[in-house]
DNA sequence: CAGTATCCGACCGGATACTG
DNA sequence: CAGTATCCGGTCGGATACTG
């Protein structure tokens, strides 16, 4: 923990698992796909027809990204042609639990909530 | 709110008030920042001393962001060299402690947190 | 002390085309 | 259907120099 007069070092705050989450969770489209899939699970195209604008290549980027993370599971189903599930893991499902307190402060705040 | 088959439009995303705070968030120093006055309050300098790693530019950029937001005071003291101190305001406070039950989290799965 | 100004590289994210 | 590959512009963020 920090003292009043800690001198943080660079590397340490970038290992701190808070930052690597929320920094995760900056990123463009994470938040909605998260939202989406806390709902049920999505196929691929499905997840890409829902979210208006993102193009495949970011919705690919993000899925694997949260996949690495631990926080989504994909499932291929080895069908023709090939269908893919996307799921929140029992990680990702707690870590959108615990944001609950957060987007409260935030729609309190900021008006409703248009995706959560 | 979501339903099952909900599409959602780009707009409504971006403008939802827990995407903006997240991506806030997200930012480089934005955490550490608002970490270290959830302690107390800091003047300019000593942040920057603080503060391992970080340019004068981005600590400017970050703190304006945050004061911008509403989370943070800037508070002058005309004295001959200037002092200036910067403050969490109680939306900023607020939202530190919205975010305890997110750092439970990550630091249950990812090990110790170094700066919070 | 508390900033601005300027420059610059890296990378985030979009557009388009192609594929097993 | 579920992706890759390629290209490209804009922004994020660091380095350095200067200032009221």
């Amino acid at each position: 923990m920090l003292d009043a007069h800690t001198r943080v070092p660079v590397a340490e705050y970038d290992a701190c698992p808070v930052t690597g989450i929320v920094r995760r969770m900056g990123e463009r489209w994470t938040l909605l796909v998260l939202a989406l899939l806390a709902r049920r699970p999505y196929r691929f195209n499905e997840l890409h027809r829902a979210i208006e604008g993102i193009s495949q290549r970011m919705l690919t980027r993000t899925l694997r990204g949260l996949e690495g993370d631990g926080l989504v599971e994909r499932t291929v189903f080895p069908t023709v042609p090939p269908s893919v599930e996307y799921a929140l893991s029992a990680e990702g499902a707690d870590l959108m639990a615990s944001l609950a307190p957060l987007t409260a402060w935030a729609v309190r705040r900021g008006g409703s909530s248009a995706s959560m």
